[in-house]
This record gives structure tokens, sequence and C-alpha cells, in this order.
DNA sequence: CTAGAGGTTGACGTTGCGTCAAGGTCAAGC
DNA sequence: GCTTGACCTTGACGCAACGTCAACCTCTAG
């Protein structure tokens, strides 16, 4: 069996364009050619090319990725090569953060702007009533209880997600990008995966997303961590497109 | 006062293809320019210049400095905004630290290979953590790209010859040789050549490479490697005495 | 036969300079 | 006046991993 290389692009999930830079860069060359040009991968390739997604997925770089498929590296030694790296990189970025949150304190007017931009809507407890209210004391109880399991790494993690998303969302909603865009819907889903984990793991049915959804809009607090009730708005909408296409 | 390129790349800490770049994308054009060509700074220059790496090593692009200074933006809210771009790449590393890590997890022997921390004090990998957190990823990452260039016989020839020049410095430890003596400062000279090739030719000054050798005494994984405390100790000695004589 | 989908090979753009290369300038010593 | 060496200039490539045209050929269905 052989595959175009726009077919091949379809089924790993990748473009055109990067399969015939991996040629290339000599990491993924075509089974074959034909006499006009084109390029034909088979199955052997396409295996191929899932590994190299996936390693380049974990964040290795190409020649890195080389060395691995020609058996030089080991996959495992690789990975915790990388993942060396990869501490190191949050280490510069906690230290880039760190100063300059402390620069920003220093200045005058600073620290305010700080406060209302991202600081407030972040202490969980703020949310303890709402959350008994709707949904019971004792999935408060549960959550709180989740939370402070987490530690302070994995609530710092937990927070640095949404403020990702939440930053992305905002980014797309200033740029004017539609709520069913195709990377607005991926911070969508991983807003999803992030409210799942708020709750323990347990999947939010489509009603309870879209409630989730409501509130955003209807609680002040929240509109204005979403770039006041506009973007709170946008991101409502967003929440209802993904619902309705991934929770039907 | 005027100063010309190099005097202000000293001054201020940088290079004078830096002040060429900034001078190309308009963000610090020189205050004059002599009929030869030659550009000339002043004090207002110097100042404008500080501002700018300043707000650069607080990690913000090149763009996003020349608004600042060109009161475009606000100062405060320039951190604000890229502190929150700095929390969206902090979030990022984690999900990569998380995969990385369950990845490593699922294959066989991974788990052993991340206790063990690579032991192995030859995979060159090893001193990526020192590499970066002395001098920066920057550096490790231009190391590193060097060493997979090299090709297997290049690594291998390097390897070799760290193996030759320790097992030399570790005989002529044992056999009570002083760290002056001819041959151990030869062995040395040796050593700081290889250590050069692994910056990719850069000569280390007297300073990092007698940061090197406390190194060497303080991580007990170099220590063993040259063959315990007292052998890293001496090594460190015979380096003390090459850079006073030979760096001076 | 034609349109449209898909293929090809360049080649530039991105980020912030490092690193030659080729050649002019300037101050100092002979 | 000449040489030397330090310093200056303007290009231009390199890096990571493709995205994005551009210009042009090929295949397939109606």
């Amino acid at each position: 069996m052989q595959w175009s290389i726009q077919d091949i692009a379809r089924l790993s999930g990748t473009t055109s364009r990067t399969l015939r830079h991996y040629d290339d860069i000599g990491l993924l060359p075509p089974t074959s050619i034909g006499t006009n040009g084109y390029r034909y991968y088979d199955e052997a390739a396409l295996t191929r090319l899932q590994r190299i997604l996936m390693l380049r997925d974990l964040g290795l770089a190409l020649p890195a990725i080389a060395e691995v498929l020609a058996g030089q590296t080991d996959d495992a030694r690789a990975l915790v090569a990388h993942l060396h790296w990869l501490e190191q990189e949050r280490a510069r970025v906690e230290r880039q953060i760190a100063s300059v949150t402390t620069t920003i304190r220093k200045m005058e007017g600073g620290e305010q702007l700080m406060a209302e931009e991202m600081l407030d809507g972040f202490d969980h407890t703020v949310y303890k009533d709402e959350v008994e209210e709707r949904w019971g004391a004792e999935a408060y109880a549960k959550s709180d209880r989740w939370w402070r399991e987490l530690g302070a790494e994995g609530q710092a993690a937990f927070k640095a997600e949404e403020a990702a998303i939440s930053g992305g969302l905002a980014a797309a909603h200033a740029a004017g990008t539609p709520a069913d865009n195709a990377e607005v819907q991926a911070l969508i889903a991983r807003h999803y995966a992030w409210v799942r984990a708020g709750w323990g793991g347990t999947a939010p049915s489509a009603e309870a997303y879209l409630g989730l959804g409501d509130m955003y809009v209807a609680d002040p607090r929240f509109a204005k961590h979403y770039g006041g009730p506009d973007g709170a708005e946008y991101v409502r909408e967003a929440m209802r497109v993904y619902a309705a296409s991934e929770l039907a």
C-alpha cells in the first residue's frame, strides 16, 4: 500500500510541508518517488512518522529524534536527558517570573496593576459558597481535599494552566478570532480538562459545563477574570461550541 | 563625551555586534556617525542602552522593548503582559515534563534509568545541568549541537582524550607527584584544550576554568571520577597552578 | 477539454545575534 | 613613509522547524 504525501499528512495529523521538511533533512525519506517527482510512502514510513511525531510532541529536537530512530541513542536515555533540559527550562522561566514580578512590584502602580489583572480570582476558597450552593458541601470538601493534596507545585501548575488558557482565550478574543476556531477550541479542550481535574477527575456533563459558562458571564468576578463581560461571553460561546461538538 | 562602539560594548557588558544589530533595527541608533562611517555614542545613548539591556534580561522581546522606550507602552503594563506569557511558558514546560515523565515510566528500564540519574560519568549529557546552570541553556544547546556533529568517531576520540588525561592525573596523584610538576602541567594543558573543545573552541577564562576545578571538588560525581575527593582536589590544585601561570 | 485538487521545487520570514569574510581607518613605532 | 595591529565598516550565512507564497507541472473527474 502506498500513500501520497497529502494522505499520510492527514493520517498522521501533520502537514505536507512538514513531511517535505523531514525529507529534506533526511529524517523521513519517502518510500519511493514517482517519475513525476511525487513522494509515496508505505506503512513502514507511516510507522516511523508516528514515532517521530510522538517524540516531537514530547519536545525532542529533530536531530535528537534522528539519533533515537537510528538506534544510536536509547529512547529512555534520550528522554531522561530531555527531561533534565525541561527542568532547566522550567527553572529558568521561574527565575524570570520571579524577577519580573519583583520588578513590577517595585514600580509605582505596578502592584495595583498586577493585582487587578491577575491575582484575584485565584484564591479557591473564594468560590467556597458558590460551589457548596451549586454542587453541595460534599463536593466542596472533596475539591478542597484534592487541592491540598496537590502540594505547592501541583497547585502552581494548576494555576499556571488556567493562566495559560485564559491568557490564550483573551488573546483570541482581542484578535477577533471566532469562537469555533480550531485553536480556540483546543484551548477550550484544555479548559475542559482543567475543570475535570478540578472536579477530581470526574468529567463534567455537557449541562454542567454549560452552566459553568453561564456562571462566567453572570458573575462579575469571573467576567473580569476573562477580560470583562465581553470576554466572558466569548468564552461561554466557545464552551457552547465545544460542548455541542464534543460532549453531545 | 563620545565613545566608540567597542567602548560602550565594554561599558555595558555586551558586544559590538549587538550594538550594530540594535542600530539596524532602529532600537539604538548611534548619537553620531563619523565621515569614516564609525558609530559614536554619548551618555544618553548609554543610558538608553542600559534600559534596553535591563528589559532584555527580564526576557522582553526587542520589539516590545522598543515600544516601551518609545513611550507607546507603559513599563508596568508591558511587564504584566510579559508575565502572562511567562506563565504560559511555564505551563507548557510543566505539561511536557509531565508527559515525558509518564512516557519514561512506561518504558522498560526507564524508571531505573531515571533513578540512576545517569551515573555513567561519560555520557556528555551528565554535564548538561552544570553547563546550563553555570553558563545558560543556550551554551548547552550549542555544545550539544557540536557534540552531535562530531559523529561517533569524533565522540570516541573526545572521550578517549579525557580518559587519557584523567588516567594520567590519577596515576600522578597516586605516585605523589606534585601538582606543579611539568608532566602534570602538560596533562592539565591537554585538559584545558579538551575543555575548550567542549566549549566549541571558546577558550575558558582563568576564572571559568578555576570554577570548573571547584565544581570537580564539590560534585561527588566528578570527585568520584577523579578518584574521590582527594583526587579531585589534586586536579583542582593542578588546574590552579596552570591558570596562574598560563591564563594570567 | 477544462477545472480543480494535489504535486514539485525554490525561497523568504521568524528571533537575536555569533561568526566569518573582505576591506577601509587610525595611532604608534621604526 | 612604512608597517603593524587594533578597530571600524558593510554584507551575508547560520540556527529550529516549519508556514507561507510563488510559479509551474500532473492527475482525475465531469
